[in-house]
DNA sequence: TACCAGGAGAGCG
DNA sequence: CGCTCTCATGGT
């Protein structure tokens, strides 16, 4: 087949790459200059956007790009789903910061293991939990001459196999019997993750926090980024930051009372809602960090 | 040094 | 329930 290539350019609009793959959903892709590079299921792939295209390049020849289209999600009408939004001016100002941020389509093993590494952890932390999970226990995958070695992230059934002291040493300290015992348990078949995504949303929630180390907001950002249930509206820190100055005008409001504000203001397209704030929160609006004082004598002195 | 990071679970009243 | 404490690790 003539078609059969390496490379493919697809036509977007509205579509911000950088943001997107840098907007704390996935955790896994790496700039090199003007690209991203980063493994979806078992393909290498580096994606560079030009504004009006996203080009892809993969380690072999391939005919078949819908595990790219799907987990880019490069069907979808942005502009229907931002018409969506709260008519209201913090809404406006996120989205107008935020122009072209979408929602990736994950795969929800890994999507579930990577959030279970999440709680109180940095993103650059996380990335790096993550990565030594992958570059440890991930099948390798082909990559073009030259590159870096990678590997494809990996499989609950593999690390249901290793012990506790494995994982922590991937430095993910009291999260790893966790991401142990939900390994076991999915691989072990007793929770199918591939049928959650034809539950309604509530019995599916309820069937993720059943794990260890799922709980409300985890299980949101696992039923959002991998299943596409578009009311799951995660609840974490810099959400909260956002609802409480936005809409609540730094008044004391409890997590129960914004998580029932969010589900009820945002209603069922709420997810894509909570990414523009939290991006817009992180990004923008994000507090300068304190300009550090330069002491001449700050000398690491081990006597 | 002390504090905090995209939380969850256990133990209390 | 609702509150508080703890959990491990790295960065500032």
């Amino acid at each position: 087949m003539i078609s059969d290539s390496k490379t493919k350019s697809f036509p977007v609009q509205d579509y911000d790459l950088d943001a997107t793959l840098s907007s704390g959903q996935a955790f896994r892709w790496r700039r090199l200059e003007r690209s991203w590079i980063g493994v979806i299921g078992g393909h290498w792939v580096r994606l560079e956007s030009s504004g009006d295209a996203i080009f892809a390049e993969t380690a072999e020849v391939l005919s078949d790009w819908k595990w790219l289209m799907d987990y880019l999600q490069l069907e979808l009408d942005l502009n229907s789903v931002l018409q969506r939004f709260p008519d209201d001016e913090p809404m406006r100002v996120a989205m107008g910061a935020c122009r072209g941020l979408r929602l990736l389509r994950q795969d929800p093993w890994e999507c579930l293991a990577a959030f279970i590494c999440s709680s109180t952890k940095q993103i650059v932390q996380i990335q790096q939990i993550i990565s030594l999970l992958c570059e440890r226990y991930g099948e390798p995958v082909n990559v073009p001459p030259g590159c870096a070695p990678a590997q494809a992230f990996p499989s609950a059934a593999f690390l249901a196999g290793l012990r506790e002291s494995d994982l922590r040493a991937c430095k993910m300290g009291f999260r790893a019997p966790y991401l142990l015992q939900s390994a076991q348990r999915v691989a072990a078949g007793e929770l199918d993750l591939a049928g959650l995504g034809q539950m309604p949303v509530d019995l599916a929630r309820e069937q993720l926090m059943q794990l260890p180390g799922v709980g409300r907001k985890i299980a949101d950002c696992v039923l959002l980024f991998a299943y596409g249930f578009q009311s799951a509206f995660p609840v974490d820190v810099w959400v909260i930051k956002a609802l409480r100055e936005l809409y609540f005008r730094r008044r004391q409001v409890k997590l129960k009372r914004l998580q029932r504000f969010s589900a009820q203001y945002f209603g069922t397209h709420g997810g894509y809602a909570q990414q523009y704030l939290f991006h817009y929160m992180r990004t923008v609006a994000r507090p300068k960090p304190p300009r550090r004082r330069i002491k001449a004598e700050t000398k690491n002195v081990k006597n």
